[in-house]
DNA sequence: AAGGTGACCGGCC
DNA sequence: TGGCCGGCCACCT
């Protein structure tokens, strides 16, 4: 607790492991969630460590454009995609179709 | 302490 | 939607 150095992150993946089944949202909108729409890159930075973390699905989370940008960085290559396409999101060359309709905006919850 | 990096975003063409 | 550039903020070496 006193060492809440990480508390940014923590954050974030509060944020994060409130998304719905079947949902994702983007980057930008957890950072502004969080009051710091322009650390839209610290919240991926976030969901790099997110690998830590179990409860952090990161598959919901993609860019603004609805692709999966950080399927890079998961266990495998399709491995984000699969996840996704699991929870009836339907993705099309890395890209979430409807991604507009999919679209989860987060709240901040104190 | 300083510089580099990054799973981004917004604006412009 | 796509490509390019600048900004912005926290983390890492």
């Amino acid at each position: 607790m006193a060492t809440d150095n990480n508390n940014f992150f923590e954050r974030v993946y509060d944020v994060a492991r409130q998304i719905p089944y079947g949902k994702v949202t983007s980057y930008g909108a957890i950072a502004k969630a969080l009051g710091a729409a322009r650390s839209a890159r610290m919240v991926g930075w976030a969901m790099n460590a997110s690998h830590l973390k179990e409860d952090i699905p990161a598959h919901r989370v993609v860019n603004r454009k609805g692709v999966l940008t950080g399927k890079h960085h998961f266990d495998g290559t399709n491995l984000m995609q699969q996840l996704l396409e699991s929870e009836g999101v339907k993705i099309k060359d890395n890209q979430i179709v409807d991604f507009d309709n999919h679209f989860w905006q987060p709240e901040v919850q104190s």
